[in-house]
DNA sequence: CGTTAAAGTTCCAAAATATTGAACTACGGA
DNA sequence: TCCGTAGTTCAATATTTTGGAACTTTAACG
């Protein structure tokens, strides 16, 4: 668990970082996941939620890259690690951008739902 | 200049696809530059106004990946190939998905621009 | 027509990144 | 103190990106 967390602070936050940070599904289905239980999640809690599998070093990793964008902030409480959406900071560092990116991801998530429902009622 | 170009419709234009196009700087600043003239602009025009350098291959490639992610259009002019951002299919597909993050842009762009002349000030 | 030039594309090797198993560190019980 | 759990780091492997060279296509010029 080693050394000290690093989370950037407003001006040090850049598109190009969160862009790369959001541009891998992996760790946009984080985020999503992030946003949805405020209290802040661990790795391992994540990881199932999401659905996604993964080894613990991978997931480490992705993790590591959303903290040094500036898109979660991760406490130590005993031997895990708590992260949450720095929702505030987004807002204030690039209002509206995080929203309109979710906005899409929901948006995307409806349509792929709807053509199943569909292909589901044509198929019986 | 061989194949026919593929450009997806609005349905097969995903939102991880998006994102990582635009997560790379230089695709970011390619898309930035082709919204600024909307008469449309080749791979060259491009590399020289953006003041990037890059080998035409590598060019080429970026353009492919905009190209298949639903972000521009292109069209064969001769020898040229011509490009636009496709902001009608983009607002359709995700509404201001693409405005946020280019608003985020200038934001930036603008802080940069502050700090270039604070720096300048105080040295001079 | 031939020839030449311009604009891109393709190919492929080299460079850069990402993934992941294994070893390691830190912490919290029992 | 010894175990188990949660993450991190390391190093090797795999994947992706970059860019030079060769090639294709179109146009312009004799």
């Amino acid at each position: 668990m080693s050394r000290p967390l690093a989370h950037p602070d407003a001006a040090a936050v850049t598109l190009a970082g969160l862009l790369f940070a959001l541009a891998d599904p992996v760790r946009l289905a984080i985020v999503r996941e992030l946003l949805k239980s405020q209290a802040g999640l661990n790795c391992t809690e994540t990881t199932a939620r999401t659905g996604l599998s993964m080894p613990k070093s991978t997931c480490s990793q992705h993790y590591r890259i959303l903290r040094e964008s500036g898109l979660i902030e991760s406490e130590r409480r005993g031997t895990e690690l708590v992260s949450r959406v720095r929702t505030q900071l987004l807002a204030e560092r690039f209002p509206g951008l995080l929203d309109s990116v979710l906005q899409a991801f929901e948006r995307e998530s409806r349509a792929a739902a709807r053509r199943r429902v569909s292909r589901a009622s044509a198929a019986g």
